[in-house]
Formats: structure tokens, C-alpha cells, sequence
RNA sequence: GUGGGGGUGCCGGAGUGGUCAAACGGGCACGGUUGAGGGCCGUGUGGCUUAGUGCCUGCGCGAGUUCAAACCUCGUCCCCCACACCA
């Protein structure tokens, strides 16, 4: 077995050296911008990175050997809370802390033999890259995209701080399991409802990332058209407005609910007996968290206000209730129920008697209001609505909404439920959002010229509240307006922001005036190939085409989507689990790579399952696939004793033809992403190449053929590849070199199919000679059946073959002495005439089969000395072969 | 609840109308090589059967469409993932 960690640290040198994988912007060769999402520096790799950057590496190889100019970069998202809570426990610097982090991974990285271009790694915790993330903060707010407001956010008041909501799992921190209260606190966003059209607009022009990721985007933004309604309450000078997308209910309203914090509320309560109930509630409602109030599914607690309101379109009055089940922050925070027609309102009222009016009512049947067990959801015609009775609902949502727009009593609206990027934290690991507070001038953007607001390092760690807030050279500083004394803004901005733009970074990422150079962006971008893991399908994937747009509208790009083409790579599961460290079910990547070598580890995780299936960890397949490798590059290593020829025999041109299918094959798998089967195709090609070296061989044949494996194998098995391809004697490194070609005039498969089939008859003569202890027959007789499919398909292909034209086929049809079928190939025919390539496939091997084997006769007479026959049509006591083809005739040695 | 993805051999997993008992790998069994082991090479791996072979059964379960279905349609059961009261 050989040394393969030996072999990688030779490679991995000589690459480094020769700087192959430096990305150049080559005007004349086109560009490929292979991506994998950057990581978070903790600790070190787990298989999941291992096998996310096995699948980029290889395609990256793949594309530079064809001919591509390839970036294929990497860097670090480094900001964020791990190193925060290093520091308060082990007492480091989070940013030494992260560094020493960064520099680890990377070596493990290095380990992997991944081909980045080092030059351009980029660390969004350096202050030259997260200058720009300030620098794109000021312009958002120049834009009127950044601003300021109160908002609840998620508190965990065992870890005294703020969380993310990605970190809030189940309503409770993703650390300590504590359970997380909501604070009212003044919080930056970043206004994504702006481009929240354009960001689902956008969706359909992704044609090539997975469909369920699009869905998902689509439904995280939500846009729903829909119509507001005003309502005036009784006795009050004061009007409500609700949002509905179902405006063809509104004869059918009974009551309306406002959420909790709704500030109308207060209004409507004060001073009346209610007021003290009503704020009863209200507090028992905000002092639950999140999960009691939502997770509870389908119970729902509400309060009269005392109030009521009028109905516009028929002056009916009905009461105002405040209800949990209303949403402060979806369409107006005020919902108008009707029972019979929602479920949510259904369940509500029936809990607090409230009444019910049936608007919509099925054709088939009538529904009795009182007996109802559910709301009628489904379609209907509309009934107690007055003028619009009779009229289908679907129709009236839109007659409905005209008329309340008429009458100034509604207006039509859209409504999203994505909600604006709420980007502070109060944590100090991130970058510091640009702002000072001054008593006189307010809130004050710093200046671009005094960019970056570096973060600074004498802070204390206390694991209470921001550290930020303890460092009082920071805090104090002057306003840039009237030059007095003021403050700075001691949030810092979720990390997100930093990864929302950083693949515009790689494209110049040395750059110092800008974020980046339009040239360079112009030349790279977009990305060709973006991979990572599904958890990032909303967030992360959301954001960088926010950023991406918004990037456009400064005019500092001129393409509005950042990544053409998306893989979401399955998980990595072990005995049946996610492979994590609490369940302890963990590999150590590092140790398979001490062990095996780097390439075991990648190309077995490329071969256990498909890029976007979940990979199941085996140790056995581990070990196979180490054999594997060694199996391959004994194909060079061993000293070749077969005999050899200059001439081509049949199986030379076997192993030819062998050998273009292959490189076609795994060509077009690796194109497809279908890593798994390219690998496949490879071994299969190697044990048929052992097979092949096994007899006579001819000299070229085999050094060709040996050279494409190496090839092609090499962007999965990088090192070994290169060093078999320094024993074959070629000059040039591997890497540079240029993926092979495929002749297609070498690729016959049916001629392919057909020698085949002859060689395995011969074959099977033989045995059949010496299973009967005969040294030779009289006579051998070939019996190839004529079956139905054969005929069926073979009058299909001659009809096809002498018109192309629907019409006319019918007519030959009919003629043909296939009556019964007749029928079924006028069926088919419209799918052959479309794509006739398609056919006759099974057709053309069969045919090409036959004639193989009658030219094979003389061939198999010499062989056997005796004589051959072929006999097309069986004779019914062999009866038995009626079924077989001629890929595999039945055999009678007399 | 809504949306998405799945159920194929002892196992991981291909195949998505016809050349398919099912790629490729693992495991297991047998044989060869070897002092032994490892390694390597070969053969086999649903049942019955043949000299070659053939037949039956089979792709969660049930039904349908078709000359033909693991693959299409409908129903049904189970599993996984995401979002979860969005009016």
C-alpha cells in the first residue's frame, strides 16, 4: 500500500510553489467562479466542510482543466459570538482567539489539498474588509435603507445578552436551553422590505438553483395581495383599518381583533370599566415568551374591549376584541373575523360565543350556520351580501375590493411577511455600526474619510451586557457636525452583513478605495457555482441578493443576482444520526486523512452518496476506497509482462472505444454534479483495464488509456493523480494539464454491445465444450429468437425512417402486417417523431447484434472447427430459446 | 396545519416507461495466490431449475392507465426536513 500522505505533502508543496492555482482575469479564455460558502474559524473541520469543499475542489479542477480561467477562493467569516464567549471564558482576546482559529483551519484546509487562490483569502474580521461593511451601512442610510426604531428582541437572562433569532431554537437559547423573554430596545434595520418585490420577482430568473430552495424563498417573503379595510368605531371619533385577502367575505365580518401591543387599543379602552381587564390581559399576554404564546398551536385567548364598530358596506355593529392570535407586526395589527369562513376565527369565536354569519355558501348544498363543525373554506357563491349574491367568491374578491375602493371605504394593498432586517446586536465580536450620538445634532453617520470605527481591544468580558459599553476611549468621542462631545453607538451588526457581500470582495480583494473594483466584479461575476448547506437557504442566500441589488442600484455592479448556479449539500449522517458532538457520533476528518491520505477522504465522501443526498458514514467504505486508489495507481507502478502488439486487435479497439465512453461519460457526470457516478464510471473503467492488461495488449492502447484514468480521477484524487502522472513521464504537472477529449466517432455503443455479444457467445462455446468433456464439436447452432418487441420496434423504426410525417405514418401503419399493434405505434409515434434519436436504441443494438454474429460465424468456426449455424427462427422443440435475443442466443453443440 | 423530499437487495446507494435480478461500492461465502495472516486475484450472493439456460417471485401497501410500469395516475401507510396562528 502505498504512502499517499507522503505523496500529498510533495504535491501540496509543489503546488504551492508554482502558484497553479493563482486566479488570473484572461480576456480570451472565459471565466468560472467556483464558490463554497465561507466558514465560521471554529476549532477545526468536521466532515461537513470536508465534504463541501471535496465537491468544490473537484469541480474546480474540473473546470480549469477545461479549459476555464477559474477563481476558486477562500476566507473566513469571523466575526461573531464563539470567540465572544472564549473570552469570557478562558479570558482571550476573541480577535487572537480568531486568528489562532483561522490559521488552524486553514492548515487543515491545506491538508485537504484544496486548490485556493491563497492570494485572495479574505477575513471579515480584518478592519480593511469590515470598513466596507460600515461603508455600505452609510450608504444604505443615505439611501433612506438603514434606520432606527424600537423593537422587541430576543433576550436570554441567563446569558444576560441578545440573540439572534437563528439562535433561538424552540423559543429558548441555542447555549443554555434558557427560556428567551422578549425587550423592548432601539434597534438598527436594514429596510429588505423595500426589495422585497424584486427579490421574489427575481426567484424565476434562477433556473439552475434546487427547486425547494426557491419555495422556500418564495414563502419567507410572502407577498400576498389583498385590501384594506377602515371601520368606524361607535361613539368614537376613530377609525380602524384591517387587512384582508379575502375582501369577498366582508357581509360575513362579526367581530375584529386587535394584537396586544396595538396602540389603538389603549385608546379604546381609556376610562372605560373595561380598562383594567383589558390591560390584565394585555400584560399576561407580553410577559409570555414566544414559545408559550405561538407554540401552543391552536388555543387562543382574547378580551372584549367594550367597543364596537361599524360594518360599512351594511351599517351592521359588532364588537372589538384584543386577541393573541393577532399579530402586531403583519398587514395593519388588526384582523376582521369572519367565523364562518376562517379557521382561526372559527375557533375564537365558537370558544367565546361570539356570533357567526354565513356568506359563502356551496352549490351543492346548504350549510346550517348553527351546526357548523369547521369554516367552509372552499369555493362558493356568495349569499346575505346584498348586491353581490349569487356571484362566485372568487370573482367577488375583486368586485368587492372595486367597490370599497369607490366608496372610499377600502383600499387595495400588498402585504409580505418578511419583516425588515433587524441587524444590531449588542455583542461586541462584530463590526461597529458607524454612528455617533450627539445631545444637539442626534444621530450622526460618521464620515467615510474617518473609516473604519475600528473595535477595540481593551474591553472587559464580564458575560453581562455589551463589552462594547465598558470601553470609555471608545464610547467617547466628538460629534463630526458641531465638534462638542458626544457618543458612539456601541451595537454592532449582525454577521450576516458580512457575508452578504464578501464573494464581490474575492474579485479584488486587495482593493482599499472601494469595496471592490467594478472591473473585477464585471470579469468574475456572478458566481457559476455556489455550494453549501441548506441551513443557509433562506437567510444567508436572502441577504446577499438583497445586498447584491442594492450594490447594482449604487452602480457599482451592473447583474442583479449574485449566484447562477446552486448545490445545497446533503448532511453527513452516522449510525443513523447527524453527526455531531453531542450525540458523539463524530470522524475526525484529520485522522482519515493521517491515516489514509487526503484523497481517500475526498473521493470516498464523493462516492457515497450524491452531492445533495445525505452522505451515511462507513468506515468499511472508507477502507475500500483506499484499496481503490491503490488499485489505480498500480496501473502504473506494476511492470507489465503481457504480451504486446503493434497492430489493433479486437480488444484493442474494445479498450479504445472503452476508454472514449468513459471520458464522455464521467465528462458529462461531473457536469451534472453527479459526482458519485463519475466515480463509479471509474472504477468499473479500472477493473475493465485490468482485465484488458490481463492478455495481449497493444502499447499505445494501454498508456492511453492509463493516461485518461489519471485524468480524469484527478480532480477527486488530486495528489495520487499527479504523482502517477510524474511516472508516466509527463514534464508538465498534472494540473496544468488539459482534460481529455472523446472521439465521438469512437463512441458505438451498439457496435459496442454487439462485439461484445460475440465475444461472450465464443466464450460461452467454450464452456459448454468443456462442461460436456468434448475436445471439439461437429456442429454448434445459434438460435436467435425473432420476439414481439423486436418486430414491434423494428416496423416502428422503418416507418419513422421513411416519413417524418404524422399523417402519412398512420397510413403505413395501417398497411403494415402489425394490424393488432397498429394502435399502440400510432400512439408512440408523436414521441419518437419528436426526439428520434430515442428509439430505436434497443433496435439498432439488436440489429447490429445480429449482423455481428453472422459475421462472427466464420470467426467462431475456425475457432471451434466446426460448422455454425444460425437459425433466426426457432423450431419448437427449442422452444425454451423462444424468448432470447440475440445478445444472448441459445447454444446447441452437437 | 402548510410547503418540500423520500420509501429499491444483508447494507450504502444507482435506475424514473421497453436491451434491468437491478450500476458502483460495502458486507458475507467459496476458490486461487501466500509459511500463516494481510494484501491481491477470481467466482457467487431471492427461490426453483439448466451443459448453456429457463421459470416464478420482486422495487412500502392497494388499485388504475399501457402491448409494456420500480418509473405515469389515484388512493393508502410510514419516514425525514423546513416554516409554523401572516388574516
Amino acid at each position: 500500500m502505498a504512502d499517499f500522505v507522503k505523496i500529498q505533502e510533495k504535491w501540496q508543496k509543489k503546488w504551492e510553489e508554482s502558484k497553479v492555482f493563482e486566479a488570473k482575469e484572461e480576456p480570451d479564455k472565459k471565466k468560472f467562479y467556483c464558490l463554497e460558502m465561507f466558514p465560521y474559524p471554529s476549532g477545526c473541520l468536521h466532515m461537513g466542510h470536508v465534504r463541501n469543499y471535496s465537491i468544490g475542489d473537484s469541480f474546480a479542477r474540473f473546470k480549469r482543466m477545461r479549459g476555464f480561467s477559474v477563481l476558486y477562493p477562500m476566507g473566513y467569516d469571523a466575526m461573531g459570538l464563539p470567540a465572544e464567549n472564549a473570552a469570557i471564558k478562558s479570558k482571550v482576546d476573541p480577535g487572537d482567539w480568531t486568528y489562532k482559529n483561522i490559521d488552524g483551519i486553514k492548515e487543515q484546509q491545506k491538508l485537504m489539498g484544496l486548490s485556493y487562490d491563497w492570494n485572495r483569502q479574505v477575513n471579515t474580521c480584518d478592519p480593511e474588509y469590515y470598513k466596507w461593511n460600515q461603508w455600505f451601512f452609510l450608504k444604505l442610510m443615505e439611501k433612506g435603507l438603514a434606520y432606527r426604531k424600537g423593537a422587541e428582541v430576543n433576550w436570554c437572562p441567563d446569558c444576560n445578552t441578545v440573540l439572534a433569532n437563528e439562535q433561538v431554537e424552540d423559543g429558548r437559547c441555542w447555549r443554555c436551553k434558557h427560556e428567551v423573554q422578549q425587550r423592548d430596545l432601539e434597534q438598527w434595520f436594514f429596510k429588505i422590505q423595500d426589495y422585497a418585490d424584486r427579490l421574489l420577482d427575481d426567484i424565476d430568473k434562477l433556473d439552475d438553483w434546487p427547486d425547494r430552495v426557491k419555495i422556500m424563498q418564495k414563502n419567507w417573503i410572502g407577498r400576498s395581495y389583498g385590501t384594506e379595510i377602515f371601520f368606524k368605531v361607535k361613539d368614537m371619533d376613530l377609525t380602524i383599518s384591517t387587512f384582508t385577502t379575502r375582501p369577498d367575505t366582508v357581509y360575513g365580518i362579526t367581530y375584529l381583533v386587535f394584537a396586544p401591543e396595538h396602540s389603538i387599543v389603549q385608546k379604546l379602552i381609556k376610562g372605560t370599566k373595561h380598562e383594567d381587564n383589558v390591560n390584565e390581559f394585555i400584560k399576561k399576554v407580553k410577559k409570555q415568551s414566544n414559545i408559550e404564546r405561538t407554540a401552543e398551536g391552536k388555543e387562543k385567548h382574547g378580551v372584549f374591549t367594550g367597543r364596537y364598530f361599524v360594518n360599512p358596506v351594511n351599517g351592521e355593529e359588532f364588537p372589538i376584541w384584543v386577541a393573541d392570535y393577532a399579530l402586531m407586526d403583519y398587514g395593519t395589527g388588526a384582523v376582521m373575523a369572519v367565523p364562518t369562513h376562517d379557521q382561526r376565527d372559527f375557533d375564537f369565536a365558537k370558544k367565546y360565543d361570539l356570533p357567526m354569519k354565513l356568506v359563502i355558501s356551496p352549490e351543492a348544498y346548504d350549510i346550517n350556520v348553527e351546526k357548523m363543525a369547521r369554516a367552509y373554506v372552499e369555493e362558493g357563491v356568495l349569499v346575505n351580501s346584498e348586491d353581490f349574491d349569487g356571484i362566485n367568491n372568487r370573482e367577488a374578491i375583486d368586485k368587492i375590493s372595486k367597490f370599497l375602493e369607490e366608496k372610499g371605504w377600502g383600499k387595495r394593498t400588498v402585504n409580505y411577511k418578511i419583516r425588515d432586517w433587524l441587524i444590531s446586536r449588542q455583542r461586541y465580536w462584530g463590526t461597529p455600526i458607524p454612528i455617533i450620538y450627539c445631545k444637539d445634532c442626534g444621530i450622526v453617520p460618521v464620515p467615510e474619510d474617518q473609516l473604519p470605527v475600528i473595535l477595540p481591544k481593551n474591553v472587559k468580558f464580564t458575560g453581562e451586557g455589551n463589552p462594547l459599553e465598558t470601553c470609555e476611549e471608545f464610547i467617547h468621542t466628538t460629534c463630526p457636525n458641531c465638534k462638542k462631545p458626544a457618543t458612539r453607538e456601541t451595537d454592532t451588526m449582525d454577521t450576516f452583513v458580512d457575508s452578504s457581500w464578501y464573494f464581490l470582495r474575492y474579485c479584488s480583494p486587495h482593493e482599499d478605495r472601494l469595496p471592490f473594483k467594478k472591473e473585477d466584479a464585471q470579469y468574475w461575476m456572478p458566481v457559476d457555482q455556489y455550494i453549501g448547506g441548506i441551513e443557509h437557504a433562506i437567510l444567508h442566500l436572502l441577504y446577499a441578493r438583497f445586498f447584491t441589488k442594492f450594490v447594482k442600484d449604487l452602480g457599482l455592479i451592473e447583474f442583479d443576482e449574485p449566484f447562477k448556479r446552486l448545490l445545497c449539500q446533503g448532511m453527513v449522517i452516522k449510525d443513523g444520526a447527524k453527526m455531531s458532538k453531542s450525540i458523539g457520533n463524530t470522524v475526525d476528518p484529520m485522522e482519515i486523512i493521517g491515516k489514509y491520505g487526503a484523497d481517500t477522504a475526498r473521493v470516498f465522501i464523493l462516492f457515497a452518496a450524491l452531492p445533495e443526498k445525505e452522505l451515511d458514514w462507513s468506515d468499511e467504505g472508507v477502507a475500500a476506497i483506499y484499496k481503490f486508489l491503490n488499485r489505480v495507481l498500480r496501473l502504473v507502478e506494476d511492470d507489465i509482462d503481457s504480451p504486446t502488439t503493434k497492430e489493433l486487435a479486437n480488444r484493442d479497439k474494445h479498450m479504445v472505444g472503452k476508454m472514449h465512453r468513459t471520458i464522455k461519460k464521467v465528462t458529462d457526470l461531473i457536469e451534472e454534479f453527479k459526482l458519485s457516478l463519475a466515480i463509479g464510471v471509474l472504477m468499473d473503467y479500472t477493473n475493465k483495464l485490468y482485465k484488458y492488461r490481463d492478455g495481449q495488449i497493444n502499447k499505445e492502447v494501454y498508456d492511453n488509456a492509463v493516461k485518461a484514468i489519471i485524468q480524469l480521477l484527478s480532480p477527486f484524487a488530486p495528489h495520487v493523480c499527479e504523482e502517477m502522472w510524474e511516472m508516466i513521464g509527463e514534464k508538465e504537472m498534472l494540473s496544468k494539464s488539459s482534460w481529455p477529449e472523446f472521439d465521438k466517432t469512437m463512441i458505438d455503443e451498439e457496435a459496442e454491445a454487439a462485439e461484445e455479444m460475440v465475444s461472450q457467445t465464443i466464450s460461452d462455446i467454450a464452456s459448454v465444450l468443456k462442461l460436456t468433456n468434448k475436445e471439439s464439436a461437429k456442429k454448434v447452432t445459434l438460435f436467435v429468437a425473432d420476439t414481439w418487441k423486436y418486430n414491434f420496434m423494428s416496423t416502428l423504426k422503418t416507418i419513422l425512417e421513411e416519413t417524418r410525417n404524422p399523417g402519412e405514418i398512420l397510413g403505413k401503419i395501417m398497411a403494415t402486417d402489425l394490424k393488432k399493434q397498429g394502435q399502440q405505434i400510432s400512439k408512440m409515434v408523436p414521441k419518437y417523431v419528436k426526439d428520434p434519436s430515442k428509439i430505436p436504441a434497443t433496435v439498432l443494438t439488436l440489429e447490429k447484434e445480429y449482423a455481428a454474429l453472422v459475421e462472427a460465424k466464420e470467426a467462431i468456426e475456425s475457432e471451434f472447427k466446426c460448422e455454425v449455424n444460425i437459425v433466426k427462427e426457432l423450431e419448437s422443440k427449442e422452444a425454451k430459446a423462444r424468448q432470447s435475443m440475440p445478445s444472448k442466443p441459445a447454444i446447441l453443440v452437437e
